[in-house]
DNA sequence: AATAATTATATATTATATTTATAATTTAAT
DNA sequence: ATTAAATTATAAATATAATATATAATTATT
């Protein structure tokens, strides 16, 4: 086990060719210097300098040895380099958890603009359940998470509010309640195509039928993805509930038409989460491109 | 610049996966070890270990900093290696200066046996006026010199006596003298060959005859090497006054042969020399090559 | 709930590196 | 030849840093 301080000094001494010059630049005491290298001979079982005239000279060990520390402290130096990289978030790995409506919706974007910015960060994007989403940031195998719908949390995890999606009904371009003001009594009369069960529009539309003592809605049908459910409605079939951002491109291209339901007001919220301690550098200047919160 | 001290601690805390054995391996104590983390953290501004249960695990940071503590570590146990090849006189340089006589007929073989023995040693072997030999030790440039005629020393070198080789007249095989016993007055009543002026052969001669009070012999003819010497007797002409080691092949050939001078017994002393410091491994496993001296 | 294992923290102690002052050596200058 | 300047070496005192001890806090295991 090789006497790093030491070799540092010795290393100094033997680029300057000098004690007393190796000791200005490593500003310390000239007498520091002779020491730590007078203890580096001790352990090597080395002499490593020989006075000539007033001076010193490296004796051939000494040479060798000075090699070797120059490979040893230009991979420091290396290293250095790579934790300032990883500092700056120039470099590394940048995790991102997220739920399937910002995963879809939301963070592609981001992702791409940022990818441009910092080619050299490889960026690790699972879309999973909110409960995984949390369980990758415990396990560090995610630095934020972006969580859609429920609103999960942890203690040992700081959570906040993003955005907040609005919920929308729509129905297919030619149904008559099609682009009409009405009442959520008068939507469940019409069948309803769901997602699945415990999904936060389900739920959510469920909870609303029940504060406003109606009957529940006969589950028409139910369907496992966002776009599954917009092309049965956009076929003719039903009305859904879903997050603006499913719905918006179908509403805005007229496939599909909104249900201004004026008695149900519902909002789907987005979550950004992350780890108590301070958000790696590639997470947080991942931030940047990420569109602010409301 | 790293903190070379800490990032070793942690290079054994993410080998062992657990500050507890890595204190265990590195026979100090678990708060010690827990301390120069948290210092290292501090130092970098990154988080190198997060608590997981009852142990610890490695940040993503962490990770990338374990990874290259490996190659930093893996390079120092490298140089440990090359400094104890280097310590035990496997590897390295051996640097000899001689002059010409041990030069030509008694290192040779030595030098040829070591190198049987140590491959991975560059011998770098010269031969040199006995002055600048010494100026070589003083410069770290030759380790050992072997030195022949001329006592020459130094204050800051060691210096014995290693090989005391007789001085022979010699002279032409079918010369009246040839394998006589005779007296100095005699033999330089023939021409004799000289070598240089300032030849030790030369000056010990002259200094003979005029310790016997005897005119200075005229110089027949005045030759520079050792070699064209002995051809020029050889042919014929006059007598050398030599080292035996530089005739004895020739005598023992038959084609010279010696004059048996009663009256002067002189040797040419060759002699070991080194700086006061210990010797490099190499030159001390080089010299158990060399025939001992008397 | 109790126990065992592990890491974290606080304080005291020890070890180590550094400074300050000065000596010794050598070169260069007068 | 003396003197002055530059450099390394040495000794003692000081400052800094690393470690040990004791204990707390956390978590998994029984």
């Amino acid at each position: 086990m090789l006497n790093l301080h030491a070799l540092r000094l010795f290393h100094h001494v033997a680029e300057q060719g000098s004690v007393t010059k190796a000791a200005d630049q490593l500003n310390i005491s000239q007498p520091a210097v002779t020491s730590q290298i007078k203890k580096l001979e001790r352990e090597l079982g080395l002499p490593l300098l020989s006075p000539l005239g007033r001076g010193i000279l490296l004796t051939e060990a000494g040479k060798r040895l000075a090699a070797e520390a120059g490979r040893l402290f230009a991979l420091e130096r290396n290293i250095e380099q790579t934790i300032d990289d990883y500092i700056q978030g120039n470099a590394g790995r940048l995790l991102i958890a997220a739920t399937y409506l910002p995963a879809n919706f939301l963070l592609p974007a981001s992702i791409a603009k940022y990818k441009q910015h910092y080619p050299n960060v490889e960026v690790q994007f699972t879309t999973t359940s909110s409960a995984n989403a949390i369980n990758l940031l415990l396990r560090y195998e995610a630095d934020i998470a972006f969580i859609g719908g429920a609103r999960q949390s942890h203690p040992s995890l700081d959570s906040k509010q993003w955005i907040e999606d609005e919920m929308w009904f729509v129905i297919h371009k030619n149904h008559r309640l099609a682009s009409q003001e009405t009442l959520l009594a008068e939507v469940i009369k019409e069948p309803i195509a769901f997602r699945e069960k415990g999904s936060y529009s389900r739920e959510q539309l469920l909870a609303m039928c029940q504060l406003h003592r109606l009957e529940l809605p006969k589950v028409g049908l139910q369907l496992n993805g966002f776009s599954e459910l917009i092309r049965v409605v956009s076929e003719g079939y039903g009305v859904a509930f879903l997050s603006a951002l499913e719905a918006r491109e179908e509403v805005e291209r007229g496939d599909l038409r909104r249900i201004y339901v004026k008695d149900v007001r519902l909002t789907n919220p987005i979550s950004l989460h992350q780890r108590k301690e301070a958000l790696p550098a590639q997470a947080r200047r991942f931030l940047d491109f990420v569109p602010a919160g409301l």
